[in-house]
DNA sequence: GTCTATATAGCGATAGAC
DNA sequence: GTCTATCGCTATATAGAC
């Protein structure tokens, strides 16, 4: 596969206009026109659409994953913070994605946000797969640090945490808004004190079977 | 405005079209089809597909926030407990409305835990504005109940609440699948409790103020 | 209120010249 | 690798008969 100027012009547009307007509503005219290539140009370097949303997503998503694995890594799960060394390394590449975000954070965040819950099957899938790996990793990690939990307890509580961190990402507007502008997603340090705070609690919240 | 059986038949048709295959890709054909009316029906009922949209949202969104406020107050926000009875009062209606829905939650869940992050600005901002009341009042009885917290804490704090809430039903078959069907979100009272103790926990967690 | 028929426009994909 | 031209299809919206 090449890399050529076209092609990384393709994914620019596609992820602008993906995230401004939605997948099913930005059109391959669009795209193209805006990436300054012509309409056959996503067919030859994709294939079709589908190959191009495909591309979109893991440009951004594969670099994540790495560094989250890499920020596990420097965690020291038998500290007495364990449990926010690891959030903050699940949590941190997703919110500096979004402050690095290429085209104004609140348009990319939704679209990566969204990502769970497009409703394309194919998209979904897509993503999962992308980051089914590291989730498994990072609940293995959360299994040392919070073993009192049971299996089911520990899914939850990490769904959890996946959903507070997705609508934030994907809906800093309406927080922005709605706050007078008293939080602000485009301060990650502020954003990720906040987050690891709050889950930090929810996670060691005592289990059910404690309470009994 | 008159309500005739095509009108709710076309609110029904749309439900399902739209959760299933999100709300651009269901196209009125499809609409009008599957609920046995004419293609220009559409028109005539509701104006435009623009219309179709925002009636379908607010005939599911009204009595949500109805039920909200009514187990508000119910509430005592003396009590112990009152974090765990105002966070009850807040996800149980969405709850109840994901067991009840008419055609597999799944795909409604998805529909409705959508809503915030739809690329459309337009529904995006309806949705908003159905639900902005009853956020407020919320906002209002944690002011009252973790008076600790400031302001922006608080916010913070309630995006969380919504974003685990709408997650949690935006993506059940993800859970459900991922945790081998340990998890599910079809049972109203186990899917309830998780989230209460999780979130619970984190709004207690002590303020930045506190803490220092 | 419901129908048919159609206007007007946009879509993704591809063939084939260069 | 890029272009033009076009195929085949779908969309929303509406006019006008019933």
């Amino acid at each position: 596969m090449e890399h050529t100027d076209t092609r990384e012009s393709l994914l620019d547009a596609a992820e602008t206009l993906f995230s401004a307007h939605g997948i099913e509503a930005a059109s391959l005219r669009q795209i193209t026109q805006h990436a300054g290539a012509n309409l056959a140009a996503v067919n030859y370097h994709f294939g079709s659409k589908d190959g191009l949303v495909r591309a979109v997503f893991s440009r951004r998503l594969r670099p994540i994953t790495e560094q989250r694995m890499r920020l596990l890594d420097q965690c020291d799960l038998e500290a007495g913070d364990a449990v926010e060394q690891v959030l903050a390394a699940f949590l941190t590449p997703s919110v500096l994605m979004l402050r690095d975000a290429p085209d104004g954070y609140r348009g990319f965040g939704r679209l990566m946000g969204r990502a769970f819950s497009e409703p394309s099957e194919e998209v979904r899938r897509m993503v999962m797969e992308e980051l089914k790996e590291s989730i498994e990793i990072f609940l293995d990690a959360f299994r040392k640090i919070l073993p009192d939990l049971d299996e089911a307890e520990r899914m939850w509580r990490f769904h959890f945490v996946a959903g507070a961190m997705s609508h934030t990402i994907a809906c800093t507007h309406m927080l922005e808004r709605f706050s007078g502008g008293r939080c602000l997603v485009s301060d990650p340090d502020e954003a990720l004190r906040q987050m690891v705070t709050f889950l930090a609690a929810g996670l060691r919240a005592p289990s059910r079977a404690q309470a009994n």
